[in-house]
DNA sequence: TATCTTATTGTAATAAGTTACAATAAGAAG
DNA sequence: CTTCTTATTGTAACTTATTACAATAAGATA
């Protein structure tokens, strides 16, 4: 499964819905960066297109992230961001010194592997955010 | 550790905090339901004291939340819910059907043992919302 | 290419959440 | 009980996010 802007489009035409130039700018802006917010994405929007509208934006990420093209992601308290579905990856946080370390994937898939082997249950999340304490603040 | 309102109340007071009518019918309210939204709770907190703002309750939220009182789950697309820090639970929710489901505490407590051996993270989340397919819709 | 259907967008109004700062009151000390 | 300090609240303004509905334009069809 690719993700760059062009075959998320023909992805999204195969799939019966149409392609817009404010799908395609969403997902422009999307595929240069990871971990946006709401907010962000609507400041890059503005400078290349002056009348881009925000409920058209939280529409767009909504529409992206039920269709599994965006993964959806909480960072501490209630900050959501978002980012084109890649391959998996996770985060520690640590609510100590702030710092954000990325998770082997290896270490990831065995969990994900026991965790659906022993509740039958079929992992979706592509990207979680653990949040605890680091080896060094623990 | 104990998390009835008023044990929570002296805690507030032993850490050098003040306890307030206001933190006290927020903490009143989480102690009988969970998984509430601000939304939710301030829809009770205006029946029970007429004048409750908003700010108040969202900073309440957050200094209970910073000191451990109360836990910040994340459902689905964005939106937060609260409810007082309990013994560890952990659910799942089925992208099909919607259907939550609690995950016993045994199989979490070793996927979370595993990790911190693993990584060496101390994880401090006592309820995490994981998203995928259910046995029955996989 | 012109026409048609309807998914998608923009508009306008509203709801939810946040910030800065002055007013209040919790709890400590006399 | 009274006074004092300052953490916490309310006020007012603002930012972020959502909703309802009419206007637009993507893509199918002839």
């Amino acid at each position: 499964m690719e993700n760059t802007p062009t075959q998320i489009a023909s992805q999204i035409r195969s799939m019966g819905f149409r392609m817009t130039p404010q799908r395609m700018e969403i997902l422009a802006i999307l595929s240069q960066s990871e971990h946006l917010t709401p907010t962000q994405i609507h400041a890059q929007l503005v400078c290349k297109v002056p009348g881009f509208t925000e409920p058209t934006l939280y529409r767009t990420l909504d529409f992206l992230c039920k269709n599994g093209f965006v993964q959806a992601t909480h960072v501490g308290n209630g900050k959501m961001q978002y980012e084109l579905t890649d391959s998996m990856h996770h985060h520690t946080v640590c609510k100590e010194c702030g710092q954000r370390k990325l998770i082997s994937s290896e270490i990831m898939q065995e969990i994900y592997d026991r965790f659906e082997t022993e509740t039958g249950f079929k992992l979706m999340e592509h990207h979680l955010t653990l949040n605890g304490l680091c080896p060094d603040c623990k």
